[in-house]
DNA sequence: CGCGGAAGTC
DNA sequence: GACTTCCGCG
């Protein structure tokens, strides 16, 4: 059951962030819901199970026992904590898993956006941010709950940002938690702060992690400790982390649970890769997105896992600076907004549990499941095959050029300062989107694979990374989570239907490495999907010309995949939230397990969102077959899907949903000013932001300075990759 | 058990 | 805004 290190780590920091709650000063029943999951000590009375993000209360009574106790309201039952957390529905923080009592799920993607600027930029590479929404550990971005674990409190996005900004926020929000605590002794929350020690609980502790005090000082006191670099894995090992589930797999493990084995990550399964197991470097990378189940994708991209075979793996905290920076708005702005989600529909965050057949994963996770010996448990910690993939290959790559050895490839791209745009080594293999069914059907059997597109030295890539992570940009960038880039473009129209899902792998880890295939994946019905896809899919096909023929095309690899609403939504909810902005798309790429499995490659492939389960040989198909490939006007995808990007942040029209729109619409406003997630740690921003830190080398001093020139790179890439594109 | 409206609280 | 409380409905 729980894993061993689980202790805490249950979702990724970022996950812990309040999404949208930027106001609320008290604890918010998901986050105490999360805090609980991540405890072992709580696991006989709620703990994960099933899919990705799924979770069951195993008693509800308990549960409702401690939420009143937190909120000092002794009167709470299940029923009323319920009538909450179906509250959530709309919000699309959670769903219900139909059909299983006490069962829901949590919609990462919902999270995973506020969270995802920060996304362990941190040398962690607790880098999963998108994808993996649950990353282990859990450093959380920002807000945790009360800091029970040191993890926590270390987390490697803080300690990315700037570590006093981070920090202080951390501990606000630490302190927030602990303030909220009833007075009584019982109350939960100490109980929870304590969770580090898991078993300590008891509020006497939590003095000690300083949740309750006080916030800056315990922060502090961990980070103090703590090199705010440290990695990851170094954290988790003292931690225990993920990284070595192997050590602790069995030693909490009650087992199990009445009810699942799970611990307390969020995937149910996630076997960690080996490699990290192994060693430091294995990234932490979110079980889930090990775990993921085939079904959707593999999932891969997490942009940080770069592989970088060194240091840890996850994400330079440059690149997700720039990446930021670049999307400072976009992304920043989509943020929580369900309508992020609608810009990177593609994105899909990979279930743990399901396993896929894939061929192409099947081989990357076989390796590295069987690297990590085992250990489901310890995949769900922090292994991600991807990360154990990228790292193996990478040595292999070529490329010499690399300045860090340790980074991918990918990751060069995003040295613009540095790089000459062209310098880029990557090769990037587009394909096109799916044709439309119609086409699909007739062609896609027939295209085995265009690789066609890399243009043949990768000069895509060229351009700084940054170009090629720009080119990507908006659309793609948000298939960058999972790597899987909508390409909205596709010229075909798609209709309604959606985007098309493009995968971005690079393609030859082995090889080239910089290559990178995008392929459309897009299986999803907007219909099926919640309003945001809804609202989604109407916006490519205004915004963009991008139709796309199909998305069931991709679909129809994985066409199959449709499963009930439930499912689907699910899926859906847990797609992987914004790519990763251009910049970034080198880190999904590298990270990414499943695809790599292909080759080993580390590539970034966006799986369907579709849960299905059905999907998965489908997915995959589309992955591997991309046979779709086609070449598409690239350039004038993103360009177009850039402009929208911007377009859209400045001016937030967008159709709406139901509830959900309107704070969406809010949060942009908010947003939209400048002001950051963040910043309202105000503390934590001014410190840490990473975004200011991340600029571009440096040169962009301001946000919007970062960002034009992130615009202008964009471009640049654009139309280098428009360039490549021409031999379609 | 689960849903969701309605009203109320903080 | 985020619940909490109550309640009717399936």
């Amino acid at each position: 059951m729980k894993t061993p290190g689980d202790t805490g780590f249950a979702f990724p920091d970022w996950a812990y962030k309040p999404e949208s709650s930027p106001g609320s000063r008290q604890i918010q029943l998901w986050h105490f819901i999360l805090e609980l999951l991540r405890k072992e000590e709580y696991h006989d009375v709620i703990a994960w199970q099933g899919d990705y993000g799924e979770f069951v209360i195993k008693d509800p009574d308990e549960v409702a026992r401690l939420w009143g106790a937190r909120k000092c309201k002794p009167q709470m039952n299940y029923d009323k904590l319920s009538r909450a957390l179906r509250y959530y529905y709309n919000k699309r923080i959670l769903h219900k898993t139909k059909g299983k009592r006490f069962t829901y799920k949590f919609n990462f993607n919902k999270l995973v956006l506020v969270n995802y600027p920060f996304i362990d930029m941190g040398s962690s590479g607790s880098s999963v941010p998108q994808s993996a929404p649950p990353v282990p550990t859990g450093a959380g971005t920002h807000f945790r709950f009360p800091p029970s674990t040191p993890s926590e409190v270390l987390s490697p996005n803080e300690d990315l940002r700037s570590p006093g900004g981070m920090f202080s926020s951390v501990t606000r929000r630490m302190a927030r938690g602990s303030v909220s605590d009833c007075s009584d002794g019982t109350s939960v929350n100490s109980e929870i702060e304590e969770g580090n020690t898991g078993a300590a609980e008891e509020r006497g502790e939590r003095g000690v992690s300083g949740g309750g005090g006080g916030g800056p000082g315990g922060g502090g006191g961990y980070r103090s400790i703590i090199h705010p670099r440290l990695s990851h894995e170094t954290l988790f090992r003292m931690y225990g982390g993920p990284s070595n589930p192997a050590g602790h797999p069995g030693s909490r493990g009650p087992a199990g649970h009445r009810i699942h084995q799970e611990p307390l990550s969020p995937f149910p399964v996630s076997p960690l890769p080996g490699p990290g197991g192994a060693s430091l470097l294995a990234p932490p990378l979110s079980p889930a997105l090990s775990m993921t189940p085939t079904s959707h994708l593999p999932y891969t991209p997490s942009p940080t896992l770069s592989p970088m075979l060194g240091s840890h793996f996850s994400f330079n905290p440059e690149d997700m600076k720039r990446y930021l920076q670049a999307h400072t708005q976009s992304v920043y702005n989509y943020g929580l907004s369900p309508r992020a989600f609608l810009q990177y529909p593609n994105i899909v965050i990979p279930h743990p549990h399901r396993p896929t057949p894939d061929k192409e994963r099947g081989t990357a996770e076989r390796a590295e499941r069987a690297a990590t010996a085992g250990g489901e448990r310890g995949g769900e910690r922090h292994h991600h095959p991807s990360l154990a993939h990228s790292a193996h290959h990478l040595p292999h790559h070529p490329h010499s050029a690399h300045p860090h050895p340790h980074s991918h490839p990918m990751h060069y791209p995003l040295h613009l300062g540095e790089e000459p745009p062209h310098m880029s080594p990557f090769k990037f293999k587009l394909q096109p989107p799916p044709l439309g069914r119609k086409q699909r059907e007739g062609q896609s059997q027939n295209k085995p694979r265009q690789s066609s597109l890399s243009s043949g030295s990768g000069s895509m890539s060229s351009t700084s990374g940054l170009g090629s992570s720009l080119s990507f940009g908006s659309d793609l960038s948000s298939a960058s989570g999972s790597g899987v880039i909508s390409a909205s473009s596709s010229t075909q129209s798609l209709s309604s239907a959606g985007l098309p899902k493009i995968k971005v792998e690079p393609i030859s880890d082995i090889e080239s490495e910089e290559e990178v295939e995008v392929t459309d994946i897009s299986d999803e019905d907007p219909d099926e999907r919640d309003e945001d896809y809804e609202h989604f899919s109407l916006r490519h096909s205004a915004a963009s010309d991008h139709q796309q023929p199909n998305h069931r095309l991709a679909n129809g690899t994985s066409a199959g995949q449709h499963q009930p609403h439930e499912e689907d939504l699910d899926e859906d909810v847990f797609k992987a939230p914004a790519p990763p902005p251009p910049a970034l798309m080198p880190f999904f790429t590298s990270q990414h397990p499943h695809s790599s499995a292909q080759r080993g490659l580390p590539a970034v492939k966006s799986e369907p969102a579709e849960p299905g389960e059905s999907n998965t040989s489908p997915s995959q198909t589309a992955a591997t077959g991309a046979a779709q490939t086609k070449c598409i006007p690239l350039k004038l995808r993103f360009k177009r899907r850039w402009s929208e990007d911007q377009r859209m942040e400045t001016s937030q029209e967008e159709s709406d949903d139901k509830k959900v729109r309107p704070e969406e619409e809010r949060e942009r406003g908010r947003q939209s000013n400048g002001c950051m997630e963040m910043e309202e740690d105000g503390t934590g921003r001014g410190e840490g932001d990473s975004p200011p830190p991340l600029a571009y080398e440096g040169s962009l001093g301001t946000p919007l300075a970062s960002h034009q020139r992130v615009s202008a790179e964009l471009h640049r890439a654009t139309a280098q990759l428009s360039l490549e594109n021409k031999d379609c």
